[in-house]
DNA sequence: GTGTGTCAAGCAGAG
DNA sequence: CTCTGCTTGACACAC
């Protein structure tokens, strides 16, 4: 059981989504913002090896415009050593990571405009695991899509567009159940049709269902993936924020909640990814709960990086010294 | 420096 | 019709 946070570190000083808009595009920015991002990316690695969280999100945002027609950039082979050495660390360190591209990524479309779209940005975002050399554990996590007024038709569009998927995309494909138009019992209805693994999420599971109890739900998803092939269930989960509009993720991990979810995996193995606003604080925590349980391994003894920098180091991170200095 | 409108991209539902 | 939320944060320009 692996745990972990999605794309940013709040402590870290660097960031590994530096960007510019479109309109100031040059290959100058994005060189460095590419360089950038990859070396903010090692080491927010290197800390969370340091503090035992072995899985992780990257972030859509590594290369900027990296599926856009303007990017003509063969950032491929200019940073295949940086992209190469970082698979290296995490093969080496055992970590799992995965993506998740962002709301514009829909497959069940029935513009085929962004249908292409989509298949680019998963092509860019799969494309940079395989520079990394990662198998096909390390994932591209999509929702089904839209719902178009015709839900059997709308499944329908994602299995044709899934099954033309290149190969080296489809391979890591999974997809999430919603909280609104797709729920579990939608998903296993396309795993039937695909084989595409489904990656669970309780916290959407809670708002959108159909009776399914959640030990039966968790069992249901584990079992969609090949044990070799896609590796370990990854799974999402989140609470409901308290006092807040139904579907918003918790700000903070509530332990209660947590402990009493873990008893109803029953043994089962999940790769944990925590979908809480303060990121690794509350990832950390759901390590501690799980540790008392006996659920993960012993703390780390290794050095912490640190979090910033010290000064005149790193000409490459921009200067966010405040960011890690800043108050609880 | 600090504040703030806006940023490549889609969809559904609330107000 | 417009605004919001979704993993959201960060750029870019005004002051």
């Amino acid at each position: 059981m692996k745990i972990g946070y999605p794309c940013v570190n709040e402590a870290m000083d660097c960031s590994a989504a530096s960007t510019f808009r479109l309109a100031s595009y040059s290959e100058e920015r994005l060189v460095a913002a590419v360089a950038a991002n990859l070396a903010c990316l090692r080491r927010l690695l290197e800390w969370n090896v340091s503090q035992g969280l072995y899985f992780f999100r990257m972030g859509s945002g590594i290369v900027p415009f990296g599926s856009h027609e303007i990017n003509a950039y063969p950032w491929q082979t200019h940073f295949g050593p940086e992209f190469r050495a970082l698979g290296e660390y995490i093969k080496q360190q055992e970590l799992r990571v995965s993506f998740h591209p962002d709301q514009f990524v829909v497959l069940n479309s029935p513009d085929p405009g962004i249908v292409r779209r989509s298949i680019d940005e998963l092509v860019y975002q799969g494309s940079m695991l395989d520079l990394m050399g990662l198998d096909g554990t390390a994932k591209l996590q999509i929702h089904v899509g839209g719902l178009y007024g015709d839900r059997e038709l709308a499944l329908s569009r994602f299995a044709a567009v899934h099954a033309a998927l290149p190969a080296a995309v489809r391979a890591r494909v999974v997809v999430e159940n919603d909280d609104r138009l797709f729920s579990l019992r939608d998903c296993l209805h396309l795993h039937e049709r695909t084989g595409v693994p489904i990656l669970f999420d309780n916290f959407h599971h809670e708002c959108l269902h159909h009776g399914e109890p959640m030990a039966g739900a968790l069992r249901l998803a584990a079992a969609t993936w090949h044990p070799v092939a896609d590796g370990v269930p990854m799974m999402d989960y989140s609470s409901q924020a308290p006092a807040e509009r139904r579907g918003k993720h918790t700000p903070s991990l509530v332990e209660e909640l947590f402990r009493n979810f873990v008893t109803e995996l029953h043994g089962l193995d999940f790769d944990i990814m925590f979908e809480i606003k303060d990121k690794e604080a509350s990832a950390l925590r759901a390590l501690a709960v799980l540790r008392e349980l006996s659920l993960a391994g012993p703390a780390p003894t290794g050095p912490v990086p640190p979090l910033a920098l010290p000064p005149g180091a790193g000409a490459s991170a921009k200067a966010k010294g405040a960011k890690a200095l800043k108050a609880p």
